[in-house]
RNA sequence: CGCGGGAUGGAGCAGUCUGGUAGCUCGUCAGGCUCAUAACCUGAAGGUCGUAGGUUCAAAUCCUACUCCCGCAACCA
């Protein structure tokens, strides 16, 4: 959620801008946490993983996530192009066997990863140290100094090291490439920039990294499709599939609409139109080594034309109420739960408006009941309310005509015109609290003109000039229904039907927006934009979300 | 000396790169308005910017040391 919501942000509002965009996210589907996943469903992997796409998809729906496509890391597309740059790679002399000794668990019939190893710690005695680390005394461990080592999975103690053979990206020999291109990004976040070369230069440098596993469920060790001598009964890890479904993502969206090859290289290839794309990327920061040093090595080194990442949004976590959030305890508030108890944009505008860029952020209810009920319902839902009540108690239901704009209304398009600009300059800059920060301020000028105006006070004696001013109003309503959008699309669209207008475009030009609803154009008073989040609720889910619930 | 991020009025944040009267939202207090979702608008109080030094005419902003919080520390994704 964390990243896929900025990302949308982004996308509709790069859509919004008129520009031609595709947004594709996919679920990563491989790995060990999901065998074991399925396993606990008692289900064959392949079986769960679908519905697991299944219910993200559902999710993302539900969040009004504007995804091109929804794409799955196990499809066929990324099968065949993953095989494609592994045998690309080793070509090129970027791909070495490597024969290593791991700990291997009988009873579970498989390699065991450190984290699924817990013994006893050689140093401090704590009895549940992890095979990569005792979390009790913080020292990194190798699991084979482990006391009385067990697996996580089962319990089983009959572990033992055997011989297996990995194949390893030679990423240390790009280090120097990497750097340069790292380098060239002046303009990204310090977040994520400060990762990559803490990758690339901390200790001995950017390590060749291992990019196979011994597992089942996966993309098979193959060169398109033929034997790879000793590697039978393997299969790429995680990391290395998962980025490469990036593309083939926008292969499974191009076969999805009857489109042909062509139409999606033109995104991903330079040499095939990719030149002018712009590619941005939205991510929690544990994912940046992978971004931007595995995956562009992965790329590069493949000596085809790839389009590599322009622009790496990176963000810190959220935490939940004092802690992190965690599934095992029922803490915090989850994708399904969140949307059970109110709608999409009211999360979507309290994640956005406080997305973790500068350092870890928190929920806690009682800034979210603040925030949500302060912007969108006393800011903005009442703005559009007591304009159209306004106006249909005094003129009726349709844009009332008369008077004409004087100085102040003069000084609102100033105003307006001056903080649409700042509002964009954000949101090209992806600085996204800043943008929400700049939005409600353009909802506040609404406020602030009505005060000013005052035409309940002018219908008194002046009706055609109380005309004009709710008539300016009214077209006020189209304008934040189009620039709020991308952040609450569902009130935007709500705001949008009730001022009976199909399709409004981008206020490029405040004015001529300002002016777009003729007199006698009708409209309807909307329900309730936003219900405030009330006190009894606020503690009902308090308490319901407190963890514990085991 | 492991690495990175953060530390700014009661709360959450901007400002730090390119030194020059400390800014925003919420909360609090006072006032205004009455069209509206007991909403909206205006104003005020409240901080010397984690600690200790240093550079400078001038430091939240640059330098040094230190403290605290978060994350990472590479077959965990």
């Amino acid at each position: 959620m964390g990243s896929q919501l900025p990302a949308d942000l982004f996308a509709r509002y790069l859509r919004g801008r008129g520009h031609e965009v595709v947004y594709f996210c996919a679920t990563d589907e491989h790995g060990t946490p999901a065998e074991l996943a399925a396993a606990k469903a008692g289900e064959p992997v392949a079986d769960y993983c679908a519905r697991m796409h299944g219910v993200q998809k559902a999710l993302s729906d539900g969040f009004r996530l504007s995804f091109d496509h929804f794409g799955r890391s196990s499809s066929p597309e990324n099968h065949r192009l993953t095989q494609h740059l592994a045998a690309n790679l080793h070509a090129a002399g970027l791909i070495e066997e490597v024969t290593e000794k791991q700990v291997y668990s009988r009873a579970d019939g498989r390699f065991l990863p450190d984290r699924y190893i817990e013994g006893t710690c050689p140093n401090c005695g704590y009895d549940k140290a992890r095979g990569d680390q005792c979390e009790n005394c913080t020292k990194q461990l190798d699991p084979a100094d482990l006391i009385d080592p067990r697996s996580t999975i089962s319990g089983a103690t009959d572990l033992e090291l055997r011989e297996t053979k990995h194949l390893f990206l030679r990423q240390s020999r790009m280090r120097e490439r990497l750097n340069q291109w790292i380098d060239a990004k002046t303009d990204w976040p310090v977040l994520t920039t400060s990762i990559a070369r803490k990758w690339l230069n901390d200790g001995d440098g950017l390590q060749d990294r291992g990019i196979t596993r011994d597992l089942d469920w996966g993309i098979p060790v193959q060169f398109d499709g033929a034997p790879w001598s000793g590697m039978e009964g393997k299969v790429f890890y995680v990391w290395f599939d998962a980025p490469i479904e990036y593309i083939a993502c926008a292969a499974e969206w191009a076969a999805a609409h009857g489109l042909g090859d062509t139409d999606w290289q033109r995104w991903w290839r330079t040499d095939l139109g990719a030149d002018d794309v712009r590619y941005t990327q939205f991510m929690g920061k544990d994912n940046v080594p992978f971004h931007t040093l595995s995956f562009p090595a992965t790329l590069m080194g493949s000596g085809e034309p790839w389009k590599l990442v322009d622009y790496v949004k990176s963000f810190n976590y959220l935490n939940y109420d004092g802690g992190q959030f965690s599934t095992s305890q029922g803490r915090g508030v989850f994708m399904d739960d969140a949307l059970d108890i109110l709608p999409s944009d009211y999360w979507r505008w309290w994640l956005l408006s406080h997305a973790p860029e500068s350092s870890d952020s928190e929920f806690t209810w009682e800034n979210f009941q603040t925030s949500v009920n302060k912007d969108l319902a006393d800011v903005l839902g009442n703005f559009v309310s007591r304009v159209t009540k306004f106006c249909r108690s005094k003129f009726g239901a349709e844009v009332p005509q008369g008077g004409s704009p004087g100085p102040r209304e003069e000084a609102l398009i100033a105003d307006l015109t001056a903080k649409i600009r700042a509002f964009e300059a954000h949101m090209d800059a992806i600085e996204i609290r800043k943008a929400a920060a700049a939005l409600r301020a353009i909802w506040v000028v609404g406020n602030e003109y009505l005060q000013e105006a005052a035409p309940w006070a002018a219908f008194k004696e002046d009706p055609d000039t109380a005309a004009m001013q709710i008539r300016l109003a009214l077209n006020l309503i189209p304008v934040y229904a189009v620039l709020s959008a991308p952040f609450i699309p569902d009130a935007g669209a709500a705001m949008l039907a009730a001022m009976n207008v199909p399709d409004a475009g981008w206020p490029d030009d405040v004015p001529a927006a300002l002016s777009a609803l003729p007199a006698g154009h009708a409209f309807a008073v909307p329900d309730v934009l936003f219900a405030k989040i009330t006190d009894a609720q606020r503690e009902d889910w308090q308490v319901r979300f407190a963890g514990g619930r085991g």
